[in-house]
DNA sequence: CGAAATGTAATGCTGGAGATTACAATTCGG
DNA sequence: CCGAATTGTAATCTCCAGCATTACATTTCG
């Protein structure tokens, strides 16, 4: 009997969120500041303030704005939004109630 | 010069919804009726059949439902409906007033 | 110090997800 | 073939998150 591991990660702690790579490494990078990054990315100085606190989600929208201004993709920033939403609703323990199936498989 | 391959993917179509698997795939080899497996899952039958005729997306909650409900968790099906809304979103052509950083890398 | 940048709160709008109800259409077992 | 079960669909409601805007306090920094 294998361990069960995750077939993507194993997260023992809540996974970065995107917001915190944007705050810590991007902007600082980049030497830019969060309005100017808001305007290039078409939306208000609040929207990335608060991505940036986490206090929101990132979303495909966001993802997609985010990937094109930088240049590599909406794809990094979704993953990783994706993984700590994940993470979340693993924590908030909704699915108690459902029963897995027994595949035969 | 390379072709500049998506990192992903390259798809030239629309990727394919959730929905259809479940629709197509999962409910017929389980011979499980909608309402039982919308019952299993904790939502309506309507959330169920809206999903499988691709009129909703997928969101985190339901692939967490329908992964532990088949015990293979949410990764796949939220991957899948990824793929749908990003490039619903680059269709929709909406970030042609975002320039890309000449980042120098 | 003073201006620029940022944190933060209040308010309003909007769209999508989901529930519920109701009814029509379809499928299917006996 | 008939009736029951299943499914498609529409209408209505609620709820919430994301986003914009405005305003003001705080912080940073030249």
């Amino acid at each position: 009997m294998k361990k069960a591991k995750s077939l993507s990660r194993n997260p023992s702690r809540r996974p970065t969120h995107p917001g915190a790579v944007l705050r810590e490494d991007v902007l600082p990078e980049l030497k830019m500041t969060q309005a100017e990054f808001a305007e290039r990315l078409g939306v208000s100085r609040l929207t990335v303030s608060e991505i940036l606190h986490e206090k929101r989600s990132l979303t495909a929208d966001m993802a997609m704005r985010i990937g094109t201004l930088l240049g590599n993709g909406p794809g990094l920033w979704l993953r990783m939004q994706q993984a700590v939403d994940l993470w979340d609703l693993e924590q908030s323990g909704n699915y108690r109630d459902i029963e897995p199936l027994n595949i035969a498989a």
